[in-house]
DNA sequence: CTTGACACGAGACTACAGTCTCATTATGAT
DNA sequence: ATCATAATGAGACTGTAGTCTCGTGTCAAG
């Protein structure tokens, strides 16, 4: 009788769920806006069944994947890269994710948009997901020649430092509140990354 | 006979589009998110009204004034405040600013997300202002005694690169991104300002 | 094959954003 | 005080986000 707590039809789930955010993606990709309407058609589901895998379509932009929008780790550091100044590294990290941000500042604007309903809109709905960390990867990837020579309290508090710098969020002070155009931007970041990196450099070496 | 391009009552205007920015604060400041009628009859005033003065319930939001809620630079540093250091004077700033932004976080949030959708929900109203640009000022009285001792190009690269760390978009990567407590925020904030004034500083003495 | 649980589709329904029309009120010039 | 008109109020109307219900198809255990 009864399937107890019965295989619950994983495999099928999971693939409906995986097909709403690539098609939620594609939609991104080509610049639109996709109602819930679009990304379930896209899908191939119906809206119905789109709404019982995201309480909202916020929901699924925010988890859309990022694949080729944003850089890969081993894409800017391929695994014959020999470089190891750690402020060279790490400018090169930020040029690279600083490019593809306005690139693709569209859709990034729109992700960061329904990331923020959290608290915003629908104290209704508690679900919205955490956002995707695709910048701390990148940073470690630039830092680990210099991982060794930073204190652990060094390296994380470095970590968290560049956060700041290297995501969509600095894009959005340099544009909506400052009125900076991109190159600008981009030279203040690159002064700015190398002066922590430095300064995290030095603090280090001063402990031994 | 006609009054020409007569007066267009001015007063009665601008008394209506404050007192709808005023009930915005209102309403924000104790921690709702008001539609459009709520704003309006906040204000007193109908709902067609209200959409006669902002295209949008965002960009009411984005407009709504901050007063105590975003720290003033004068009574951060009072008229007879002595301190010329200013690695100290930057930290105080933020420190203040940090406290501010994370006691009225979802407010803050809310006009972010509003201040967001540029581009993304209604590309057909173009209308949403550029943000408020309240941490600049903070920033400049906070170098003020230092200004002289710094290139033009440094300073206002030293700006822009604190204007990074200081608003709210720094608090969402910490909380939204990185997961990490205010304390912790804090602490890694206070380092990094630290580490951009000194190198600025350095970078000019460097100059002389 | 049968059967029960589960995923799904179709569509009605509520709520809010934003637009529009028309009647009413209030302002300021005369 | 009077009058032309600008500002407003009332409310209908459209479109979309999100909820809910019910009927259908399908997977897997027996």
């Amino acid at each position: 009788m009864a399937t107890r707590i019965t295989a619950r039809r994983d495999n099928q789930r999971h693939r409906t769920r995986k097909d709403l955010l690539a098609a939620a993606a594609r939609l991104l990709k080509q610049g639109r806006t996709p109602d819930m309407d679009e990304v379930a058609a896209e899908a191939m589901v119906s809206r119905a069944t789109a709404y019982r895998y995201f309480p909202s379509i916020d929901a699924v932009l925010v988890e859309a994947p990022l694949d080729g929008v944003i850089p890969d780790p081993r894409q800017v550091f391929p695994a014959d890269d020999a470089s190891t100044d750690p402020a060279d590294r790490i400018d090169r990290a930020e040029a690279a994710l600083h490019e593809a941000c306005y690139r693709h500042e569209a859709q990034l604007r729109l992700m960061l948009a329904a990331s923020l309903e959290r608290t915003a809109k629908g104290s209704r709905r508690d679900a919205i997901p955490v956002r995707q960390n695709r910048r701390t990867p990148l940073i470690e990837e630039a830092l680990a020649p210099a991982r060794r020579r930073l204190s652990k309290p060094a390296y994380s508090r470095l970590c968290a430092a560049l956060a700041m710098i290297f995501g969509t969020e600095s894009m959005i002070v340099f544009q909506d509140v400052l009125g900076m155009d991109q190159r600008t931007a981009r030279t203040v970041k690159r002064w700015a990354v190398r002066a922590l990196v430095a300064a995290a450099m030095k603090d280090s070496e001063r402990q031994e």
